[in-house]
DNA sequence: TTGTAGGCGTTATCAA
DNA sequence: TTGATAACGCCTACAA
């Protein structure tokens, strides 16, 4: 590997000099740039961003701590944390948790705090009580990090999407077009997603005057399958079923199909929304109304509050004052839900 | 930040033992060990593997460059690669390329060059003549490299899907269910996939000795909207159409639902196989025919194959002698291409 | 078994 | 404008 050593070397200057063209921290004559323009070009030499950046104090690179990277939320947001990163002039490293109930926190954080990065965004959904590894003084020992997919605390940088709005817009819109007994396929009951979104199920029920009665609620584990057995369970408890509220679109999916199967027609006698609006949703039989999440803004967001944090440590600002952030989703209202065209 | 000198101040030890209790490398006495590791937790030391890695000159960092983490077979491939490179005690660097038709090479990989990264995959499909930069000359300069979604080439470590046999398996399983007009949507005409797919779907027209005319292809491009496109015209211009391989099972939905909307049964009229096999595709009306690629399979074995390739330059070995891995894709037969159940 | 010194590749400080 | 020199935090010979 050629050094900055080599190249002033050859360009007959010091490697202070060198620094100095590379960096433009201080002023170097024209005729030397140039001689050390060409010593780079002909040595091909590379600087080596460990050694600046152990001399910096900063790596120039954040860490994204994610799980489930194939599905849909998941990689959006990172695709938007990506983006971010990419265009502040960070570098990203990608660390996925295997099961996010059951955090192993040091071995997913040290190997990023030991290459010094210089923020963390943590996407792990909350689950139970696999975020109670946040404290005061664990996150003291940390660098700054901002926080997805969880509940605001007092003092952390949250980026959250209204889970619950979403929900009420869609139990709303059910509302809206008549339905008066709408179920509720929900996630596993201990994600924070899964609650906000039964809160807002609840909360548009209770607006208009209707009891959000248990034998209206199935669990679901966020997959189609899950959907079908959910949709089978409820149509038998509530033959009065006219509606569904299902919390992701793979369930909604799944608990269409079954519903065919089982002789419901959809819209007519059942209409069905979901939530989070993935590609596919719009080309379903029928074509799912849904909650558009504004998945890749929000991995924008909290990069760039990461970067705004990052910068105020730096220049010893007083810490930042860390808030949290909500976007809004919007209901995408399509065919399983309305009176199909005639 | 704590320094390893800290701790051998507070352990009444040199920095040097310090190093030998952490690493072991060199034997250090129970009772200073002792002593050591006290230190450590009062002071709260993180080793700086920045530091490390600068005397090492290796990172312990593997860099994965890839274009549309939202889909799915991205996705999937890099929770293979995140896997197996935790396995093996590296880190992630996550590089994403947002048009893959148009790389800027040194943008995306001096960042990681810069970073002493141990190895790199490249992910990017290959399309058009987007992967012309590799040459030895540049090879030469990058640390070792395994290459994805891309045609193989001598003298390069790749793994790859055999797309052309699953696409016969999915064309010859048509012509088995006794259908002889079997349309293909093919994907964007300049990448390699679509090509190989294309192939397959030749293949399997040539061994049966059917046709392959051009009227009975129409290329889309990957999304569900296209499939609906591709199938209408596919309708008009061959009335006798009675089966269609789409490249993708987004593809599959879109044209399946259009045919539907147009009038035909499915499979009874028109039997219909994608390619993929998201998890969406089961739950389908009908359950979709596609066909399974062990993607999270390939990123483990690209990984690896990484892993031996920077041992061996790293103990001075000849170079390994890099070659192409195919990774089998199998068909799984779903309603839409077979009689349903009575 | 432990300490000392030099070096990994840069940047920053201080003279010149 | 340029050149020495000393860090940055760690590892590794070589000595002791």
């Amino acid at each position: 590997m050629v050094t900055i050593k080599d190249v002033a070397k050859r360009a007959k200057v010091s490697p202070g000099t060198v620094s100095n063209a590379l960096t433009k921290k201080r002023p170097v004559s024209k005729e030397t740039q140039q001689r050390i323009h060409n010593a780079i070009k002909e040595l091909g030499y590379q600087p080596n961003m460990l050694a600046q950046s152990l001399v910096a104090r900063r790596s120039q690179t954040l860490a994204v701590v994610a799980s489930g990277l194939e599905y849909y939320g998941t990689s959006r947001i990172i695709v938007g944390i990506e983006k971010a990163a990419n265009e502040l002039g960070y570098t990203l490293l990608l660390t996925l948790i295997a099961d996010p109930s059951e955090i192993n926190l040091s071995r997913a954080l040290e190997p990023l705090t030991a290459r010094r990065v210089d923020g963390i965004v943590w996407a792990v959904p909350e689950i139970g009580g696999n975020h109670s590894w946040i404290t005061r003084k664990r996150l003291a020992a940390l660098p700054p990090i901002v926080f997805h997919r969880m509940k605001p605390r007092a003092g952390l940088q949250v980026v959250a999407i209204d889970n619950r709005t979403g929900a009420m817009l869609a139990t709303q819109h059910l509302i809206n077009q008549g339905r008066r007994t709408i179920g509720l396929i929900t996630g596993p009951k201990n994600w924070w997603e899964t609650r906000e979104r039964r809160a807002g199920w609840e909360q548009a029920f209770e607006r208009a005057g209707l009891v959000a009665s248990a034998s209206l609620i199935v669990e679901g584990d966020w997959t189609a399958a899950s959907g079908e057995h959910a949709i089978t369970r409820l149509l038998a408890q509530r033959r009065d079923l006219d509606a569904v509220f299902a919390s992701n679109d793979q369930m909604a999916l799944g608990a269409m199909r079954m519903a065919q199967l089982l002789g419901r027609k959809i819209p007519q006698d059942l209409a069905i929304v979901g939530f989070d609006n993935i590609p596919e949703s719009a080309f379903f039989s029928p074509p799912l109304t849904t909650v558009y999440q504004q998945l890749i803004e929000a991995g924008v967001a909290s990069v760039n509050a990461l970067h705004r944090m990052i910068e105020a440590r730096h220049d010893g600002h007083a810490n930042m004052k860390p808030r949290a952030t909500f976007l809004m989703p919007e209901l995408i209202v399509r065919e399983s839900s309305t009176p199909p065209p005639r």
